[in-house]
DNA sequence: ACAAAAATTGATTTTCATTTTCAATAAAAA
DNA sequence: TTTTTATTGAAAATGAAAATCAATTTTTGT
């Protein structure tokens, strides 16, 4: 099943109701790059529909959170982004201190010794999460934007 | 050196003045628990030390974690949160999503293969923050408050 | 198809942690 | 001590996020 159709689900087991906006602005929303702030989507979206509003942008990104298929982010610079969740499985982030840019990866090592960690507390874990800041590549050699 | 001088120097070297508000905010900073809210150190400090503004306790927590001596962390709740880092070594944190325990631990696994990870992307680390949010051992006992 | 019921929309307002303002005050320098 | 400079704290401003509410759209019921 697809991004759409998860969500007409997730809308149609909550008494939620399918409109034009939350199309669009899902639609969008998988179109546009990762990691995009209510502010940037919102933007994205007038482009070609004028008439939809930054309320609703910001409650639809909330609720393809709830409904796990958006995840929210928070980088530091102040602004909640969202990235896709449904399909892709558990990575975490470097991000580069100059020109904020975002590389996701996944260490199965640093998950397990986080169990490891957890359980020797007597934690369960419900979620983590592991932000590498620094400098990027690009920015290292002088070449970033 | 210990806090009050590193803070005194800190304060000659950027020709800032050394204040009764500084000294009153720094020695309930050390003296009251960790990880805690502006708000919260504001009220310890307001009990013996009524005529100190919440305006000078933001101010100072900034300027302890400019100087070096605080780290100001942020745990998902929307409060902005300092603890000490002169003397202590860095470490990660497990939060209870159930009553807000938060439990210390340091790692030097996982230290090592963030630097792998990052080395890999082209990244040099310059900071980073690992939280795992689950229930702690208290309240998974049915006995957490 | 039509009417009634229920949820959504979007411009606007509100919230609330954080930051800034500014006249009075305190600390450091002369 | 006098002058200069920074600090203080009450109040106001800021800004991202969330809430409000009348108008609109979607869905349900007949
Ligand atoms: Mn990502
Ligand atoms: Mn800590
Ligand atoms: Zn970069
Ligand atoms: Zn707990």
């Amino acid at each position: 099943m697809n991004y759409k159709d998860s969500f007409r689900e997730y809308l149609g087991k909550h008494g939620l109701k399918v409109t034009q906006q939350r199309e669009v602005i899902l639609d969008e929303f998988l179109a546009a790059g990762s990691h995009l702030s209510t502010e940037e989507l919102y933007r994205a979206i007038r482009e070609k529909n004028p008439h939809i509003g930054y309320a609703t942008v910001h409650r639809t990104l909330k609720l393809l959170a709830e409904s796990g298929l958006a995840a929210p982010r928070h980088f530091g610079d102040g602004h909640t982004r969202y990235e896709c969740s449904s399909e892709e499985q558990h990575h975490d982030h470097l991000i580069c201190t100059i020109c904020g840019a975002i590389v996701e990866f996944e260490n199965p090592g640093i998950e397990r010794l986080q169990e490891l960690v957890a359980a020797k507390h007597g934690f369960v874990i419900e979620q983590h999460r592991l932000e590498i800041y620094g400098r990027c590549a690009a920015c290292l050699a002088g070449k970033g934007k």
